[in-house]
DNA sequence: TTATAAATCCCTGTTTTCGGGGATGCTTAT
DNA sequence: ATAAGCATCCCCGAAAACAGGGATTTATAA
């Protein structure tokens, strides 16, 4: 029996490579193919009858974008299997996909072979995901855990940030009319929190949490 | 009379894509298409007197890439144009293609219009570049330009890394084999030079080179 | 060849950081 | 109500950084 596909995708360009890949294979029947989410939720919304097996979406998409369009899905239509590909690999977006349950992502610049492969995976009710991706999701989570007990408080933000803009420790406490002794604490505190070393520790921290700029 | 053009890119579904969009053009010719750099420069080579009008190439591709397919074809045939597509923005591979004389130049997210009037525009004999490609470039000389005269030693980039990794300067002395007082000159100077005020300015200018990671 | 730059080392101060304490209110959660 | 966390302030001493000189030798470029 064919699977019947639903193909999301603002760029002509994928969307005709994608297709002429698929016509290579008999029992792929394209349903529809839209321009953005909301088109792809109206179809959906409006042909209840009609068996959908797979929608395979970009992520970027004017309107309605990949991530919605994939949540959406998975919460009124378990039956339905979203394959989300895109041209970047942010962690964040990798992320909120598999929390979201997506059954499989793959980078626009993956080739024919890997496409097919990861549609008949996801088709045969496996998830798919290439191995940068799993790389990408993992080390994000492992990263968050080993960083998840530290927590800034506002104000050690604050001095964390003005001691990365260079200040020294009188200038901050002048800055945010505190006593020097207090920011000297803060500094103290930061750096055993935080278990670096001196200023340079902090300095990366702070760059690293998009406290300051580099 | 029609344009004759080949295509070099690993992706099939990339090329298929550019094919079939090429294909609602009538006055293009396909002559070839390739998976990388090598097929291009041997085709060049030996169909000697056929007109090649465009050379579209990718430019991560196995074997000869098309930053160095680029290269060689503006060396050896100046009157084949060049278009070159990528996925990403490296500043780096924008300047290094721009400085070698390259036509134009796109992502690959870029729409199926923005593809053909790209092509159309070099075939005339302008260049082509997308907005946000040019003022990459443009932004990426700017600063070089103000950064021109600061330029580390080697030394001076080994100490710079070390501080930046938080060691201190007697720990950054063992570890070169050199005086305390060395690697205090080599600070102070670094501070002089890269008119930065302490550690944090220090460790900033090292992350934003790459010196180390934050 | 003769500057110039790079790499190395040294001295004298002053300021700042760093590590170890401790204290006082004030809020928040248990 | 009591503990915990936060924000604030203080002290001390050692270590390090910072600022400002200067000096030598060895490459390297003009």
């Amino acid at each position: 029996m064919k699977h019947n596909l639903i193909i999301a995708d603002d760029h002509k360009m994928f969307l005709d490579g994608l297709l002429s890949i698929l016509k290579t294979e008999s029992n792929y029947n394209i349903l529809f193919t839209a321009k953005h989410g909301g088109h792809v939720k109206k179809y959906i919304t409006i042909n209840t009858e009609e068996k959908i097996d797979l929608v395979i979406t970009d992520v970027t998409m004017p309107e309605v974008d990949g991530i919605a369009l994939n949540k959406w899905i998975k919460k009124t239509n378990r039956n339905i299997k979203t394959l989300v590909v895109s041209m970047h690999n942010d962690p964040k977006i990798i992320d909120e996909l598999i929390e979201s349950n997506v059954d499989g992502y793959l980078q626009k610049n993956a080739q024919k072979e890997e496409f097919l492969k990861a549609i008949a995976t996801i088709l045969g009710g496996e998830k798919y995901f290439s191995k940068e991706i799993k790389d990408i999701y993992l080390k994000n989570k492992f990263e968050k855990n080993k960083e998840k007990e530290i927590k800034l408080t506002k104000r050690e933000v604050e001095v964390i940030s003005l001691i990365a803009e260079e200040f020294t420790t009188q200038e901050i406490a002048d800055k945010l009319f505190l006593s020097k002794h207090t920011i000297e604490s803060y500094r103290k505190n930061l750096i055993t929190k935080l278990n670096v070393r001196n200023l340079a520790g902090l300095t990366k921290y702070a760059i690293k949490k998009g406290y300051v700029s580099s």
